[in-house]
DNA sequence: TGATCCCGCCAACGT
DNA sequence: ACGTTGGCGGGATCA
């Protein structure tokens, strides 16, 4: 039976949070005090086993992490207790030391993240429910999210497999393409459409598409999606029939994969979930559930963070959504191959490091069985990589529930088993400085195998960073996403001032749902992208709703301007700081007051720009690796404290700062949210260096690298080739005119610029080309292209999306891509 | 307050 | 019949 709320039975440290000091309540059973881990009666051996292996080590001293806070916990709790006399019961194990997201954390971080595969880890749910001290009740509810995810698989009753993070990949592939089937990015947009009528709209003629939105409804009832190689385990004593948590889940989770601004609310979230067949009768409590439900689910996500809560702002006001973390999916991959290769994500606490083997492999995602060469740099990496990793996790541990058979597995094979010990992050959110700190040393470290400047600029990042990250981003596996923004942000930046030319790839499966921003206030006269030219099906709706909310927002744009001006002084850059102060608004003291409050949360509202990638065209490494210097790094982490959604979007792992000694592409995914402010404070650089990185810039990627990688992260079909380089064609541009270079200075940078070609793909591959006239950037400010993008909606500068090719606004109109105008904020917490 | 979401009743199942 | 699962929603907490 569930046990007493106060059966305080510490099996596991893990528990300890469990508050054994307060005496009234329920006298604690003293029995088993022995701090030793009763894991299991081969924990002796296990000891020794674990002595050997990193992965035990590693498990321990995450465990004792947690030991750690839970212990100040409870020291306070105890300091209170007696403060407060009797204050018996209750308010010890405050609610929030019960929640499931909490409980979560405990429960992963009793298992590999990644089990070896030859022998399977199974879970009892009665000895979990007993150890971690919660009723069984709660546990379902986590196994179920994780079921959802493959990453527990169901075996008998009271028993499941652990898989860990090894088929997130492949689940989340699937589950994409099971939204994209399931046209939840339809769905998702009609609700948001309606949602507005409603609002706005008085007149009724809202019903005909409320009822039958989505013509083909004839699945309607997706059920469970399952993987390939996991169902006959499920099959085997899964009686299917309900699984209404789990198919919840893998619905919440599809929501996030198609939508472009990765971004759900619960609202939407809920309507969709009920109501995607049946009518929607609003039913109040019938909805109340759901947002319970989603609750639910989503504090398991985030404990897996692969969802992490924000807040988005619409006419609204503040609605809670939750905003993906996870690993980017890709969609293109071929279902051959998403049953044979086996691609790793990385869990969340980037504590792990991949073996060379995966770090290579992953290099270039998923395209299967290619086999590339090693760039030797990038070994040389992988190398002390490891072996960073051996000496921090040289601490001798203690058993570890575990199987023997595993345990040998990974010493055995070492590296491949990496696993990821998952901290209760929850627990040192407060402690967020020291585990900054400790993660800035260790990302150092691996810089400085890379030559590359030693400091490491500390920047603004959102509390949930404060999770100890003990390893680079760089260390990640490619194709997935580190947890942490700012660990692949830099990455994910091209040199903001190497004269590096962009190409934009647009991605039109994901502009569906893209939003843009429309400037309505004084500082940004020039819309940052000039799509009035696109005549759209559905343009007549969404202009007006958009206007209204633009309008709207306006307050609001104000105000986050300044908090992002006002973060903007971390950069070390004078330049910068000269155009902060330019384009501080007046509202001072209205913006300080704002930053003050947020600065915790990092309340950056954000507004999102058209999806799509940017790609950098490298002059091939200027010969050196030289890393970013201090103030390039400074403007990087400016740039991606202030766009830090395009790390999610990461589709490339472009992310290390060493991957610059490889001839590569940069790939900046353009999930672009663009803080107004942080546009109009960009960091400048000096016009001497941006020509002498134009002029250096000798080589050209080859055009076969360039097609290879666009193909291989889905932009382009197999079939179709770009041109090596955009910037040698010369394309006419329109609408460059308009957009006036404040100083003739400019105008080699200008043509540059101008020459970037926007490339649009359509689903079929076939491809059209729209120019982009990146307006020249202001004289002083030699950025570069992708600078001058960031900056565009807030400078002078501007981007006029639809200047050339006629065919391709077309196309756009189509409805692949229409650009509602509505703000979207979003902000942490 | 409204947003969150813990708790545990109890029904549907499985054995 | 009894144990497992897990839907569900009241109402406590938190912000």
């Amino acid at each position: 039976k569930s046990p007493l709320k106060q059966a305080a039975t510490s099996h596991s440290v893990l528990t300890e949070i469990q508050p054994h000091c307060q005496p009234l309540t329920t006298p604690p059973k003293p029995k088993e005090t022995l701090p030793a881990d009763p894991w299991t009666p081969t924990s002796n051996l296990k000891m020794l086993i674990s002595a050997a292996s990193p992965e035990i080590r590693s498990r321990e001293q995450r465990r004792e992490l947690s030991n750690c806070t839970s212990k100040v916990l409870q020291t306070k709790q105890c300091l209170q207790e007696q403060l407060s006399g009797d204050e018996y019961e209750r308010s010890q194990p405050s609610r929030k030391e019960k929640s499931l997201g909490l409980l979560c954390h405990k429960f992963l971080a009793r298992y590999p993240d990644y089990p070896s595969t030859a022998e399977s880890t199974f879970i009892c749910l009665d000895e979990v429910a007993e150890e971690l001290n919660v009723e069984r009740r709660r546990i379902y509810d986590i196994v179920n999210v994780l079921e959802s995810l493959h990453m527990v698989s169901r075996l008998a009753k009271n028993k499941y497999a652990w898989h860990g993070w090894h088929n997130l990949s492949k689940t989340l592939q699937a589950l994409k393409k099971a939204g994209e089937e399931n046209k939840y990015t339809q769905q998702i947009e009609m609700i948001k459409k309606r949602e507005y009528e409603h609002v706005f709209d008085l007149d009724g003629e809202r019903n005909e598409e409320m009822t039958r939105p989505f013509g083909s409804n004839e699945h309607s009832e997706m059920s469970f999606v399952e993987l390939p190689g996991m169902e006959f385990r499920a099959a085997s004593v899964n009686s299917r029939k309900d699984k209404s948590l789990r198919v919840m889940s893998q619905k919440f989770v599809m929501l996030f994969l198609v939508s472009t601004p990765q971004v759900v609310s619960l609202e939407v979230a809920a309507k969709i979930l009920i109501g995607e067949d049946q009518l929607e009768d609003l039913d109040k409590s019938k909805f109340k559930t759901k947002i319970r439900r989603l609750y639910d689910i989503a504090n398991v996500l985030s404990s897996l963070e692969l969802i992490k809560k924000v807040h988005v702002t619409e006419e609204r006001g503040r609605k809670p959504a939750f905003k993906w973390t996870g690993p980017e999916v890709l969609t293109n991959i071929p279902d051959t191959e998403l049953e044979t290769t086996s691609t790793t994500c990385p869990p969340p606490v980037s504590e792990s490091i991949p073996s060379k083997e995966q770090c290579s492999k992953n290099l270039f995602p998923s395209r299967g069985k290619q086999n590339f060469t090693r760039h030797p740099s990038l070994i040389k990496l992988v190398k002390s990589i490891e072996n960073d990793r051996r000496t921090i996790q040289s601490a001798p541990t203690s058993p570890v529930k575990i199987s023997a058979s595993t345990d040998q597995n990974l010493s055995a094979l070492p590296g491949e088993m990496e696993q990821v010990p998952a901290i209760a992050k929850h627990q040192l959110k407060g402690q967020s400085k020291k585990a900054k700190e400790t993660k800035m040393k260790l990302s150092r470290s691996a810089l400085e195998c890379n030559s590359s400047s030693p400091e490491v600029v500390p920047k603004p990042e959102p509390p949930r960073s404060a999770a100890l990250s003990q390893q680079p981003a760089l260390t990640q596996p490619p194709g997935v996403r580190p947890p942490s923004h700012s660990a692949v942000a830099p990455a994910i930046l091209p040199h903001p001032h190497s004269g590096v030319s962009y190409a934009i790839y647009l991605c039109p499966s994901q502009a569906h749902t893209v939003t843009t921003y429309s400037p309505s206030f004084v500082l940004q006269p020039l819309p940052c992208a000039n799509v009035t030219g696109i005549k759209s099906i559905n343009s007549k709706v969404f202009n007006k709703m958009t206007t209204e909310e633009g309008d709207n927002q306006t307050a609001t744009d104000d105000s986050t301007k300044s908090l992002t001006a006002k973060e903007r002084p971390t950069v070390k850059s004078e330049t910068s700081q000269r155009c902060l102060k330019r384009s501080q608004p007046l509202q001072e003291n209205n913006l300080i007051k704002r930053f003050r409050s947020d600065e915790e949360s990092l309340d950056t509202s954000l507004t999102f720009f058209p999806s799509g990638y940017l790609i950098a065209l490298p002059q091939c490494s200027h010969g050196s690796k030289a890393g970013f210097s201090n103030k390039e790094k400074a403007g990087i982490c400016s740039l991606q404290h202030t766009t830090y959604s395009s790390a999610i979007a990461g589709v490339i792992p472009v992310a290390a700062p060493e991957l610059k000694a490889v001839p590569t592409f940069h790939i900046t995914p353009l999930n672009i949210m663009l803080s107004p402010t942080s546009i109009a404070a960009a960091p400048v650089l000096s016009n001497s260096s941006l020509h002498s990185h134009n002029t250096s810039s000798a080589q050209n990627p080859s055009s076969s690298v360039l097609n290879f990688t666009l193909q291989h992260i889905g932009l382009i079909p197999a079939g179709v080739r770009v041109p090596a380089n955009p910037v040698l064609q010369h394309i006419p541009v329109s609408s460059q005119p308009e957009n006036v270079s404040h100083s003739s200075e400019n105008k080699n940078l200008q043509e540059k610029v101008s020459k970037n070609v926007l490339q649009l793909l359509d689903h079929d591959g076939l491809s059209e080309k729209l120019t982009v006239s990146l307006s020249l950037p202001d004289p002083k400010e030699p950025q570069t292209v992708t600078e001058n993008f960031f900056q565009t909606p807030g400078g002078p500068n501007t981007v006029s999306l639809p200047s050339a090719n006629s065919d391709g606004i077309d196309r756009i109109s189509q409805g692949t891509l229409y650009i509602p105008q509505r703000k979207l904020e979003v902000s942490e917490n």
